[in-house]
RNA sequence: GGCGGCGUGGCCGAGCGGUUAGGCAGGGGCCUGCAAAGCCCCGUACUCCGGUUCGAAUCCGGACGCCGCCUCCA
Protein backbone atom coordinates (compact mmCIF):
# COMPACT_ATOMS: atom_id res chain seq x y z
CA UNK A 1 0.00 0.00 0.00
CA UNK A 2 1.36 3.92 -0.70
CA UNK A 3 3.59 5.33 2.10
CA UNK A 4 3.40 8.87 1.92
CA UNK A 5 5.19 11.96 3.33
CA UNK A 6 3.39 13.53 5.97
CA UNK A 7 3.46 16.57 6.35
CA UNK A 8 2.21 16.81 10.23
CA UNK A 9 4.48 14.54 11.36
CA UNK A 10 7.62 15.14 8.90
CA UNK A 11 8.06 11.64 7.81
CA UNK A 12 7.03 9.28 5.35
CA UNK A 13 4.17 6.88 6.48
CA UNK A 14 1.99 4.32 4.89
CA UNK A 15 -1.16 5.73 4.65
CA UNK A 16 -3.80 4.33 6.75
CA UNK A 17 -7.91 4.53 5.98
CA UNK A 18 -10.65 5.09 8.75
CA UNK A 19 -13.29 2.61 6.65
CA UNK A 20 -11.35 -0.15 5.20
CA UNK A 21 -11.61 -0.65 1.73
CA UNK A 22 -12.63 3.33 1.30
CA UNK A 23 -10.23 6.43 1.02
CA UNK A 24 -11.33 9.62 1.28
CA UNK A 25 -9.49 12.78 0.34
CA UNK A 26 -9.89 16.03 0.53
CA UNK A 27 -7.67 18.43 -2.31
CA UNK A 28 -7.91 22.46 -1.46
CA UNK A 29 -9.40 23.86 -4.94
CA UNK A 30 -8.81 27.12 -7.04
CA UNK A 31 -9.80 30.61 -6.14
CA UNK A 32 -12.14 31.05 -9.69
CA UNK A 33 -10.40 35.07 -10.23
CA UNK A 34 -8.51 34.13 -13.25
CA UNK A 35 -7.36 31.84 -15.69
CA UNK A 36 -5.81 28.79 -14.19
CA UNK A 37 -2.33 28.60 -13.79
CA UNK A 38 0.52 26.20 -13.66
CA UNK A 39 0.73 25.76 -10.19
CA UNK A 40 -3.23 24.27 -10.18
CA UNK A 41 -1.95 22.01 -12.90
CA UNK A 42 0.54 20.80 -10.74
CA UNK A 43 -1.36 19.83 -7.79
CA UNK A 44 -4.37 18.68 -9.69
CA UNK A 45 -2.30 16.38 -11.74
CA UNK A 46 -0.28 15.07 -8.65
CA UNK A 47 -3.29 14.28 -5.99
CA UNK A 48 -4.79 12.89 -9.96
CA UNK A 49 -2.48 10.52 -9.03
CA UNK A 50 -2.46 9.53 -6.13
CA UNK A 51 -5.98 8.87 -6.64
CA UNK A 52 -5.55 6.58 -9.61
CA UNK A 53 -3.18 4.98 -7.83
CA UNK A 54 -5.60 4.29 -4.39
CA UNK A 55 -7.85 2.89 -6.88
CA UNK A 56 -5.42 0.76 -8.82
CA UNK A 57 -4.56 -0.75 -5.36
CA UNK A 58 -8.44 -1.59 -4.94
CA UNK A 59 -9.80 1.63 -3.24
CA UNK A 60 -12.91 2.94 -3.47
CA UNK A 61 -11.42 6.68 -3.63
CA UNK A 62 -14.37 9.55 -2.52
CA UNK A 63 -12.26 12.61 -4.22
CA UNK A 64 -13.52 15.95 -2.76
CA UNK A 65 -12.04 19.37 -4.36
CA UNK A 66 -13.68 22.85 -3.68
CA UNK A 67 -14.47 26.25 -5.61
CA UNK A 68 -13.62 28.88 -4.11
CA UNK A 69 -16.08 31.36 -5.24
CA UNK A 70 -15.84 33.69 -3.12
CA UNK A 71 -12.80 35.90 -2.14
CA UNK A 72 -11.22 39.38 -2.15
CA UNK A 73 -9.60 38.75 -5.25
CA UNK A 74 -13.22 38.09 -7.01
CA UNK A 75 -14.50 41.25 -6.02
CA UNK A 76 -11.87 43.08 -7.37
CA UNK A 77 -11.88 42.03 -10.51
CA UNK A 78 -15.50 42.47 -10.75
CA UNK A 79 -15.13 45.68 -9.92
CA UNK A 80 -12.27 46.47 -12.21
CA UNK A 81 -14.03 45.35 -15.01
CA UNK A 82 -17.55 46.54 -14.08
CA UNK A 83 -19.35 43.31 -13.93
CA UNK A 84 -20.84 40.94 -10.92
CA UNK A 85 -19.12 38.84 -9.20
CA UNK A 86 -21.32 35.68 -10.66
CA UNK A 87 -19.97 36.91 -14.18
CA UNK A 88 -16.53 36.25 -13.00
CA UNK A 89 -16.83 33.36 -11.21
CA UNK A 90 -18.90 31.39 -14.28
CA UNK A 91 -16.06 32.32 -16.72
CA UNK A 92 -13.15 31.10 -14.83
CA UNK A 93 -14.92 28.52 -13.39
CA UNK A 94 -15.95 27.15 -16.93
CA UNK A 95 -11.83 27.68 -17.50
CA UNK A 96 -11.25 25.47 -14.51
CA UNK A 97 -13.09 22.46 -15.94
CA UNK A 98 -11.76 23.08 -19.66
CA UNK A 99 -8.20 23.19 -18.22
CA UNK A 100 -8.84 19.90 -16.24
CA UNK A 101 -10.43 18.25 -18.76
CA UNK A 102 -7.83 18.77 -21.49
CA UNK A 103 -5.07 17.24 -18.37
CA UNK A 104 -6.86 14.51 -18.26
CA UNK A 105 -7.99 15.17 -14.51
CA UNK A 106 -11.03 13.03 -12.99
CA UNK A 107 -13.53 15.37 -11.77
CA UNK A 108 -13.91 15.46 -7.96
CA UNK A 109 -17.13 13.12 -6.92
CA UNK A 110 -18.24 16.09 -5.27
CA UNK A 111 -17.01 20.06 -5.71
CA UNK A 112 -18.57 21.93 -3.28
CA UNK A 113 -18.93 25.56 -3.77
CA UNK A 114 -17.98 27.84 -1.13
CA UNK A 115 -21.00 29.71 -1.17
CA UNK A 116 -23.08 27.42 -0.62
CA UNK A 117 -21.81 27.13 2.90
CA UNK A 118 -22.08 29.96 4.62
CA UNK A 119 -24.71 28.90 7.02
CA UNK A 120 -23.01 25.83 8.16
CA UNK A 121 -19.94 28.34 8.50
CA UNK A 122 -21.60 30.75 10.22
CA UNK A 123 -22.66 28.14 12.71
CA UNK A 124 -18.94 27.17 13.35
CA UNK A 125 -18.05 30.48 13.63
CA UNK A 126 -20.93 30.97 16.41
CA UNK A 127 -19.41 27.95 17.73
CA UNK A 128 -16.36 29.20 18.26
CA UNK A 129 -17.15 32.63 19.42
CA UNK A 130 -19.16 31.10 22.62
CA UNK A 131 -15.99 29.25 23.27
CA UNK A 132 -14.14 32.17 23.14
CA UNK A 133 -11.69 30.96 20.62
CA UNK A 134 -12.88 33.99 17.96
CA UNK A 135 -13.50 37.33 18.79
CA UNK A 136 -15.04 40.26 17.09
CA UNK A 137 -13.41 43.24 15.89
CA UNK A 138 -14.17 46.46 14.46
CA UNK A 139 -14.04 44.80 10.87
CA UNK A 140 -14.51 41.33 11.52
CA UNK A 141 -14.08 38.07 13.04
CA UNK A 142 -10.88 36.55 14.36
CA UNK A 143 -9.33 33.68 15.40
CA UNK A 144 -7.39 33.43 18.51
CA UNK A 145 -4.58 30.93 17.62
CA UNK A 146 -3.26 30.81 21.55
CA UNK A 147 -6.14 28.62 21.78
CA UNK A 148 -4.49 25.88 20.00
CA UNK A 149 -1.88 24.13 21.96
CA UNK A 150 -0.13 22.66 19.06
CA UNK A 151 -0.87 25.68 16.48
CA UNK A 152 2.30 25.18 14.72
CA UNK A 153 2.09 21.73 13.82
CA UNK A 154 1.92 21.97 9.76
CA UNK A 155 4.43 25.04 10.10
CA UNK A 156 7.06 22.81 11.90
CA UNK A 157 7.57 25.55 14.36
CA UNK A 158 6.06 26.52 17.62
CA UNK A 159 3.54 29.30 18.40
CA UNK A 160 6.38 31.50 19.55
CA UNK A 161 8.89 31.45 16.33
CA UNK A 162 5.70 32.24 14.22
CA UNK A 163 5.32 35.42 15.90
CA UNK A 164 8.33 36.43 16.14
CA UNK A 165 9.08 36.31 12.58
CA UNK A 166 5.44 37.87 11.50
CA UNK A 167 5.55 41.16 10.19
CA UNK A 168 3.93 43.66 11.95
CA UNK A 169 0.60 44.80 10.27
CA UNK A 170 -0.63 48.35 10.04
CA UNK A 171 -3.60 47.23 11.35
CA UNK A 172 -5.83 46.36 13.92
CA UNK A 173 -7.85 44.95 16.71
CA UNK A 174 -6.26 41.76 16.36
CA UNK A 175 -4.65 40.28 19.52
CA UNK A 176 -1.97 38.52 17.61
CA UNK A 177 -0.11 38.83 13.94
CA UNK A 178 -1.19 35.47 13.44
CA UNK A 179 -4.97 35.81 14.04
CA UNK A 180 -6.96 35.24 11.31
CA UNK A 181 -9.71 36.78 9.81
CA UNK A 182 -12.83 34.20 10.28
CA UNK A 183 -15.26 36.64 8.92
CA UNK A 184 -14.98 39.95 7.05
CA UNK A 185 -17.62 42.40 7.56
CA UNK A 186 -19.04 43.98 4.22
CA UNK A 187 -18.28 47.20 3.07
CA UNK A 188 -21.54 48.78 0.99
CA UNK A 189 -21.75 47.47 -2.57
CA UNK A 190 -19.94 44.19 -1.62
CA UNK A 191 -21.39 40.64 -1.74
CA UNK A 192 -22.51 39.89 1.54
CA UNK A 193 -24.27 37.44 4.03
CA UNK A 194 -26.35 37.97 6.95
CA UNK A 195 -24.62 36.21 10.58
CA UNK A 196 -25.14 37.34 14.21
CA UNK A 197 -22.30 39.09 14.20
CA UNK A 198 -22.44 41.26 11.24
CA UNK A 199 -23.59 40.97 7.63
CA UNK A 200 -20.23 39.92 5.48
CA UNK A 201 -18.62 36.80 3.85
CA UNK A 202 -16.54 34.34 5.16
CA UNK A 203 -12.41 33.96 5.06
CA UNK A 204 -10.62 31.95 3.14
CA UNK A 205 -9.88 29.40 5.84
CA UNK A 206 -13.18 28.46 7.51
CA UNK A 207 -14.59 27.34 4.01
CA UNK A 208 -12.26 24.06 3.80
CA UNK A 209 -12.91 23.36 7.47
CA UNK A 210 -17.00 23.13 7.05
CA UNK A 211 -16.87 21.90 3.71
CA UNK A 212 -14.32 18.56 3.94
CA UNK A 213 -16.49 17.41 7.47
CA UNK A 214 -19.57 17.93 6.19
CA UNK A 215 -19.14 15.31 3.03
CA UNK A 216 -16.23 13.31 4.65
CA UNK A 217 -16.85 13.44 7.95
CA UNK A 218 -14.71 13.47 10.65
CA UNK A 219 -11.16 11.95 10.09
CA UNK A 220 -11.13 11.62 6.89
CA UNK A 221 -7.92 10.04 4.94
CA UNK A 222 -6.18 12.50 3.37
CA UNK A 223 -6.13 16.88 3.05
CA UNK A 224 -3.78 17.82 0.15
CA UNK A 225 -3.05 21.04 -1.98
CA UNK A 226 0.22 22.84 -2.55
CA UNK A 227 3.17 23.52 -0.22
CA UNK A 228 2.06 26.91 0.02
CA UNK A 229 -1.45 26.25 1.58
CA UNK A 230 0.63 24.06 4.27
CA UNK A 231 0.94 27.70 6.32
CA UNK A 232 -0.88 29.47 7.07
CA UNK A 233 -4.04 27.50 5.25
CA UNK A 234 -3.74 24.35 6.14
CA UNK A 235 -2.43 25.40 9.62
CA UNK A 236 -5.45 27.60 10.07
CA UNK A 237 -7.75 24.96 8.69
CA UNK A 238 -6.50 22.06 11.44
CA UNK A 239 -6.85 24.98 14.30
CA UNK A 240 -10.55 25.51 13.52
CA UNK A 241 -11.29 21.98 13.55
CA UNK A 242 -9.52 21.74 16.46
CA UNK A 243 -10.71 23.87 18.20
CA UNK A 244 -14.32 22.96 17.45
CA UNK A 245 -13.35 19.46 18.84
CA UNK A 246 -12.82 17.23 15.78
CA UNK A 247 -9.25 15.62 14.99
CA UNK A 248 -9.15 16.96 11.36
CA UNK A 249 -7.57 14.64 8.95
CA UNK A 250 -5.52 11.64 9.42
CA UNK A 251 -2.47 12.31 7.01
CA UNK A 252 -1.48 15.84 5.25
CA UNK A 253 0.07 15.93 1.99
CA UNK A 254 1.57 18.83 -0.12
CA UNK A 255 3.20 18.71 -3.55
CA UNK A 256 6.24 21.26 -4.33
CA UNK A 257 6.26 24.15 -6.47
CA UNK A 258 6.18 25.08 -9.85
CA UNK A 259 9.17 27.47 -10.92
CA UNK A 260 9.44 29.59 -14.13
CA UNK A 261 13.36 30.20 -14.22
CA UNK A 262 14.40 28.65 -10.60
CA UNK A 263 11.58 31.38 -9.23
CA UNK A 264 8.58 30.42 -7.22
CA UNK A 265 5.79 30.95 -9.63
CA UNK A 266 3.65 33.44 -7.55
CA UNK A 267 0.94 36.01 -6.88
CA UNK A 268 3.47 38.62 -5.31
CA UNK A 269 5.90 38.16 -8.32
CA UNK A 270 3.78 38.63 -10.80
CA UNK A 271 5.43 35.51 -12.77
CA UNK A 272 2.55 33.25 -13.72
CA UNK A 273 2.26 31.38 -16.64
CA UNK A 274 -1.22 30.48 -17.51
CA UNK A 275 -2.47 26.84 -17.55
CA UNK A 276 -4.66 27.64 -20.66
CA UNK A 277 -2.22 28.81 -22.08
CA UNK A 278 0.39 26.07 -22.20
CA UNK A 279 -2.68 23.71 -22.99
CA UNK A 280 -2.94 25.31 -26.10
CA UNK A 281 0.49 25.28 -27.20
CA UNK A 282 1.59 21.98 -26.19
CA UNK A 283 0.67 18.58 -26.61
CA UNK A 284 -1.97 18.64 -23.51
CA UNK A 285 -0.23 15.56 -21.83
CA UNK A 286 3.08 16.85 -21.56
CA UNK A 287 2.74 18.31 -18.51
CA UNK A 288 1.50 15.07 -17.14
CA UNK A 289 4.58 13.52 -18.11
CA UNK A 290 6.99 16.61 -16.86
CA UNK A 291 5.38 16.28 -13.49
CA UNK A 292 5.28 12.25 -13.55
CA UNK A 293 9.22 12.45 -14.22
CA UNK A 294 9.58 15.02 -11.07
CA UNK A 295 9.46 13.75 -8.04
CA UNK A 296 5.70 15.19 -6.46
CA UNK A 297 7.21 17.13 -3.22
CA UNK A 298 10.58 18.68 -5.43
CA UNK A 299 9.79 22.21 -6.91
CA UNK A 300 9.50 21.82 -10.90
CA UNK A 301 10.93 24.02 -13.50
CA UNK A 302 8.49 24.68 -16.10
CA UNK A 303 10.18 25.91 -19.29
CA UNK A 304 10.11 26.08 -22.69
CA UNK A 305 12.67 23.67 -22.68
CA UNK A 306 11.55 21.00 -20.29
CA UNK A 307 7.52 21.04 -21.91
CA UNK A 308 9.79 19.99 -25.14
CA UNK A 309 11.51 17.70 -23.43
CA UNK A 310 8.72 15.72 -22.48
CA UNK A 311 6.51 16.29 -25.62
CA UNK A 312 9.76 14.19 -26.92
CA UNK A 313 9.18 11.81 -24.85
CA UNK A 314 5.59 11.06 -25.33
CA UNK A 315 6.65 10.75 -29.28
CA UNK A 316 9.02 7.95 -28.12
CA UNK A 317 5.77 6.60 -26.70
CA UNK A 318 3.55 7.18 -29.18
CA UNK A 319 5.76 5.66 -31.44
CA UNK A 320 5.29 2.31 -29.39
CA UNK A 321 1.67 2.49 -28.93
CA UNK A 322 1.93 2.30 -33.02
CA UNK A 323 4.04 -0.39 -33.11
CA UNK A 324 1.93 -2.57 -30.57
CA UNK A 325 -1.39 -0.51 -31.51
CA UNK A 326 -3.99 -3.96 -31.10
CA UNK A 327 -2.13 -4.72 -27.69
CA UNK A 328 -2.55 -0.75 -26.10
CA UNK A 329 -6.44 -0.73 -26.27
CA UNK A 330 -6.85 -0.29 -22.40
CA UNK A 331 -9.95 2.33 -22.72
CA UNK A 332 -10.11 5.36 -20.47
CA UNK A 333 -11.28 6.32 -16.80
CA UNK A 334 -9.71 4.73 -13.80
CA UNK A 335 -7.86 1.34 -14.27
CA UNK A 336 -7.48 -1.20 -11.11
CA UNK A 337 -4.78 -3.96 -10.85
CA UNK A 338 -7.61 -6.37 -9.79
CA UNK A 339 -8.92 -6.54 -13.41
CA UNK A 340 -5.54 -8.05 -14.96
CA UNK A 341 -3.56 -11.16 -14.84
CA UNK A 342 -0.04 -10.36 -15.05
CA UNK A 343 2.74 -13.14 -14.95
CA UNK A 344 6.32 -13.23 -16.42
CA UNK A 345 7.84 -10.29 -17.28
CA UNK A 346 5.01 -8.35 -16.89
CA UNK A 347 4.22 -9.17 -13.34
CA UNK A 348 8.04 -8.47 -12.56
CA UNK A 349 7.22 -4.83 -14.23
CA UNK A 350 4.20 -4.37 -12.48
CA UNK A 351 5.62 -5.52 -9.09
CA UNK A 352 8.54 -3.16 -9.58
CA UNK A 353 6.36 -0.25 -10.62
CA UNK A 354 4.13 -0.53 -7.61
CA UNK A 355 6.84 -0.81 -5.17
CA UNK A 356 8.38 2.40 -6.52
CA UNK A 357 4.83 4.59 -6.69
CA UNK A 358 4.32 2.84 -2.91
CA UNK A 359 7.25 4.23 -1.99
CA UNK A 360 6.33 8.11 -1.51
CA UNK A 361 5.39 8.34 -5.09
CA UNK A 362 8.58 7.60 -6.54
CA UNK A 363 7.41 8.55 -10.10
CA UNK A 364 10.29 8.89 -11.58
CA UNK A 365 11.48 5.81 -10.28
CA UNK A 366 8.46 3.78 -12.41
CA UNK A 367 9.17 6.15 -15.03
CA UNK A 368 12.65 4.60 -15.36
CA UNK A 369 11.11 1.16 -15.34
CA UNK A 370 8.69 1.61 -17.78
CA UNK A 371 10.99 3.39 -20.23
CA UNK A 372 13.25 0.39 -20.20
CA UNK A 373 10.49 -1.79 -20.56
CA UNK A 374 9.72 0.36 -24.03
CA UNK A 375 13.06 -0.85 -25.17
CA UNK A 376 12.89 -4.19 -24.16
CA UNK A 377 9.41 -5.18 -26.01
CA UNK A 378 11.00 -3.11 -29.34
CA UNK A 379 13.94 -5.18 -28.79
CA UNK A 380 12.02 -8.36 -28.55
CA UNK A 381 9.93 -7.69 -31.19
CA UNK A 382 12.63 -6.66 -33.75
CA UNK A 383 13.94 -10.09 -32.85
CA UNK A 384 11.71 -13.28 -32.63
CA UNK A 385 9.58 -12.95 -29.91
CA UNK A 386 6.17 -11.01 -31.17
CA UNK A 387 3.83 -12.49 -28.72
CA UNK A 388 6.26 -11.54 -25.19
CA UNK A 389 6.64 -7.65 -26.71
CA UNK A 390 2.87 -7.45 -27.03
CA UNK A 391 2.12 -8.81 -23.58
CA UNK A 392 4.82 -6.33 -22.33
CA UNK A 393 3.76 -3.47 -24.15
CA UNK A 394 0.23 -4.02 -22.80
CA UNK A 395 1.56 -4.04 -19.21
CA UNK A 396 3.49 -0.74 -19.85
CA UNK A 397 0.39 1.04 -21.48
CA UNK A 398 -2.14 -0.62 -18.55
CA UNK A 399 0.83 0.88 -16.16
CA UNK A 400 0.64 4.60 -17.50
CA UNK A 401 -2.64 4.13 -17.54
CA UNK A 402 -2.98 3.72 -14.04
CA UNK A 403 -1.10 7.03 -13.88
CA UNK A 404 -3.26 8.73 -15.86
CA UNK A 405 -1.13 9.12 -18.37
CA UNK A 406 -2.91 7.50 -21.97
CA UNK A 407 -1.04 6.46 -25.67
CA UNK A 408 -1.88 7.74 -28.52
CA UNK A 409 -1.92 5.10 -31.27
CA UNK A 410 -4.15 6.52 -33.67
CA UNK A 411 -2.89 8.56 -36.87
CA UNK A 412 -3.33 12.34 -37.32
CA UNK A 413 -6.55 12.85 -39.89
CA UNK A 414 -5.00 13.01 -43.39
CA UNK A 415 -5.83 15.59 -46.00
CA UNK A 416 -7.01 14.50 -49.23
CA UNK A 417 -3.86 16.72 -50.77
CA UNK A 418 -1.95 14.77 -48.54
CA UNK A 419 -3.41 11.20 -49.21
CA UNK A 420 -2.50 11.60 -52.86
CA UNK A 421 1.23 12.35 -52.03
CA UNK A 422 1.68 9.83 -50.17
CA UNK A 423 0.15 7.65 -52.74
CA UNK A 424 1.68 9.00 -55.69
CA UNK A 425 5.18 8.62 -53.50
CA UNK A 426 3.80 4.64 -53.09
CA UNK A 427 3.45 4.70 -56.90
CA UNK A 428 6.85 5.69 -57.00
CA UNK A 429 8.72 3.17 -54.79
CA UNK A 430 6.76 0.51 -56.62
CA UNK A 431 8.29 1.48 -59.78
CA UNK A 432 11.90 1.94 -57.88
CA UNK A 433 11.84 5.40 -59.23
CA UNK A 434 13.74 6.76 -55.90
CA UNK A 435 14.20 10.55 -57.30
CA UNK A 436 10.32 11.01 -57.57
CA UNK A 437 9.90 9.12 -54.27
CA UNK A 438 11.97 11.23 -51.82
CA UNK A 439 10.46 14.21 -53.93
CA UNK A 440 7.56 13.62 -52.98
CA UNK A 441 8.94 13.13 -49.03
CA UNK A 442 10.65 16.33 -49.24
CA UNK A 443 7.07 17.70 -49.75
CA UNK A 444 5.44 15.94 -47.60
CA UNK A 445 7.76 16.80 -44.57
CA UNK A 446 7.99 20.93 -45.71
CA UNK A 447 3.79 20.42 -44.75
CA UNK A 448 4.44 19.41 -41.38
CA UNK A 449 4.74 15.83 -41.84
CA UNK A 450 6.81 13.36 -40.33
CA UNK A 451 7.07 10.26 -42.61
CA UNK A 452 7.47 7.12 -41.91
CA UNK A 453 7.84 3.90 -44.28
CA UNK A 454 6.00 0.99 -42.21
CA UNK A 455 5.71 -2.55 -43.91
CA UNK A 456 6.92 -1.07 -46.95
CA UNK A 457 3.88 1.76 -46.86
CA UNK A 458 4.17 5.11 -46.61
CA UNK A 459 2.79 6.39 -43.10
CA UNK A 460 2.33 10.43 -42.06
CA UNK A 461 2.12 11.75 -38.81
CA UNK A 462 1.73 15.49 -37.70
CA UNK A 463 5.01 16.90 -36.93
CA UNK A 464 5.19 18.39 -33.54
CA UNK A 465 5.80 22.27 -32.91
C1' G B 1 16.10 36.82 13.22
C1' G B 2 13.39 31.68 13.33
C1' C B 3 12.30 27.21 10.36
C1' G B 4 13.17 24.24 5.98
C1' G B 5 15.00 22.60 1.14
C1' C B 6 18.58 22.28 -2.70
C1' G B 7 23.65 22.24 -5.45
C1' U B 8 24.48 15.25 -9.94
C1' G B 9 27.36 14.20 -16.88
C1' G B 10 25.33 19.28 -22.76
C1' C B 11 20.05 19.94 -20.62
C1' C B 12 16.14 17.77 -17.43
C1' G B 13 16.00 14.45 -13.47
C1' A B 14 16.41 9.85 -9.82
C1' G B 15 19.71 8.22 -6.02
C1' C B 16 19.60 7.45 0.84
C1' G B 17 27.35 3.27 1.88
C1' G B 18 29.78 -0.90 -2.60
C1' U B 19 26.88 -3.64 -8.60
C1' U B 20 23.44 0.43 -15.21
C1' A B 21 18.61 5.18 -12.98
C1' G B 22 15.68 7.13 -16.89
C1' G B 23 14.40 10.94 -20.60
C1' C B 24 16.02 14.63 -24.16
C1' A B 25 20.13 16.16 -27.07
C1' G B 26 25.03 14.28 -29.21
C1' G B 27 28.60 10.43 -31.44
C1' G B 28 29.45 5.37 -33.65
C1' G B 29 27.17 0.89 -35.60
C1' C B 30 22.94 -2.49 -37.34
C1' C B 31 18.44 -2.21 -40.18
C1' U B 32 16.69 0.71 -44.72
C1' G B 33 16.92 1.96 -52.02
C1' C B 34 18.07 6.46 -48.93
C1' A B 35 15.61 8.01 -44.60
C1' A B 36 12.33 7.76 -40.36
C1' A B 37 11.03 4.47 -36.44
C1' G B 38 13.49 0.59 -33.75
C1' C B 39 17.84 -2.05 -31.73
C1' C B 40 23.17 -2.20 -29.96
C1' C B 41 27.41 0.60 -28.13
C1' C B 42 29.57 5.33 -26.17
C1' G B 43 30.27 10.10 -22.55
C1' U B 44 31.92 7.74 -17.31
C1' A B 45 28.83 13.09 -13.53
C1' C B 46 27.91 14.18 -8.47
C1' U B 47 29.81 22.76 -5.63
C1' C B 48 34.36 23.02 -2.52
C1' C B 49 37.39 21.57 1.93
C1' G B 50 38.07 18.32 5.89
C1' G B 51 36.44 13.75 8.53
C1' U B 52 34.19 8.63 9.53
C1' U B 53 34.75 3.93 6.67
C1' C B 54 38.05 -1.49 3.58
C1' G B 55 34.80 1.62 0.51
C1' A B 56 30.78 7.98 0.08
C1' A B 57 27.18 11.43 -4.85
C1' U B 58 25.16 8.86 -0.64
C1' C B 59 26.99 9.55 6.71
C1' C B 60 29.43 13.79 9.97
C1' G B 61 31.63 18.89 10.28
C1' G B 62 32.76 23.39 7.80
C1' A B 63 32.73 26.84 3.48
C1' C B 64 30.45 28.88 -0.82
C1' G B 65 26.16 29.38 -3.86
C1' C B 66 20.83 29.05 -4.84
C1' C B 67 15.75 28.70 -3.25
C1' G B 68 11.40 28.53 -0.12
C1' C B 69 8.18 29.48 4.39
C1' C B 70 7.36 32.87 8.67
C1' U B 71 2.12 38.05 4.19
C1' C B 72 -1.81 36.93 -0.67
C1' C B 73 -0.85 32.26 -3.38
C1' A B 74 -1.82 25.55 -5.62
Amino acid sequence: MLRLFDSATGEVRELTFRDPGRASMYVCGPTVSGLPHLGHGRFSLVWDVVRRWLTWHGLEVTYVSNITDIDDKIITRAKEEGRSEEDVVTEFEGEWWIAMDALGIERPDVAPHATAYVDQMVALLERLLSLDIAYVTSDGVYFDVSRVPDYGLLAGQPLESLRAGARVEANDDKRSPLDFALWKLAKPGEPQWAAPFGAGRPGWHTECVVMSLDILGDGFDLHAGGLDLKFPHHENERAQAVAAGDTFARHWGHNGYVMVGNEKMSKSLNNFTSLTDLLAETDQRAYRLLVLRSHYRSPVDVTKATITDAERGLERLDAFARRFEDAITIGDGFLRAADYNFDGASKELVDAVTRRVDDDLDTPGALALLFDAVSTANAWADGAQRDEARELAHTVAVLFGAMGLSLSTTSDDVDDATRALVEARDAARRERNWNEADRLRDELVNNGWIVEDASGETVVRRAKR
